[in-house]
DNA sequence: AAGAAATATCAATATCTGTTCATATGTAAA
DNA sequence: TTTACATATGAACAGATATTGATATTTCTT
């Protein structure tokens, strides 16, 4: 007989989805939360999500080597999670817009509401 | 001469960042968006981001075996990105809290924003 | 123009991860 | 208990990925 009772979503503004997402999108997306899913390329992101950072700079706040910095922006920068604007010699990146601040700070959030993880 | 002009952070609820992240925070929540970076996974989330779906009902959704789906769930599980409730013989998973729900429809709704990724 | 400084790219490797197939566990009916 | 159904687990392989070190490009200074 089993059965389910069906949960009321709580009231949000993307929510429920307005379009089952095609499966190009739902790659793209992937791609996204797969680059927010390096600890690396997350700290990058965490340099610069609230003021614009050059790249030498990241790197030693993070203590990386430039080249695995500057390899991790290229991809954060084609998928949009990031923007650089350059100033003369140097390249100032900051998160693209609070769009992506929002998901990382949220996230945060998230994983320190409780937890255990390591299980 | 090279002045850089401090951005303004639009105001936002969780921003500015109450702390930096500690070492293991930024592990934590790079290993939750990872999960979210696999294009299974992530289908398997989303099959069930507002309703509770059956484990054989979201492998058949998303067209792949239960042993997959399964062996992905207990990942998102662990994570609390999904909780599942046995019934009867089924077990009934649903994404853990609209806080989850938000970070996914959030990023595809940056994905679809404009977007040419593949570059 | 030559040199320095900052960033970007290339190639190679060591490691990690998603998937499959087989099997085990748990649950309910006969 | 046996049978059937739903889900979970284990081992192993193929493909992907982060990192490094060297080098190239860009931009400014002298």
């Amino acid at each position: 007989m089993a059965l389910i009772k069906p949960k009321p979503v709580p009231i949000c503004e993307t929510l429920p989805l307005k379009h089952k997402p095609t499966e190009a999108e739902i790659f793209v997306v992937a791609e996204t939360f797969k680059l927010l899913g390096d600890p690396t390329r997350l700290k990058i992101l965490l340099a610069c999500l609230e003021k614009p950072m050059a790249v030498g700079d990241i790197a030693q706040s993070i203590d990386a080597s430039q080249s695995l910095v500057s390899h991790h922006l290229r991809l954060l920068r084609a998928a949009r999670l990031v923007k650089g604007t350059r100033q003369s010699k140097q390249v100032y990146y900051e998160a693209d817009d609070h769009h992506i601040r929002h998901i990382v700070s949220d996230m945060i959030a998230h994983a320190g509401e409780n937890d255990a993880d390591t299980e």
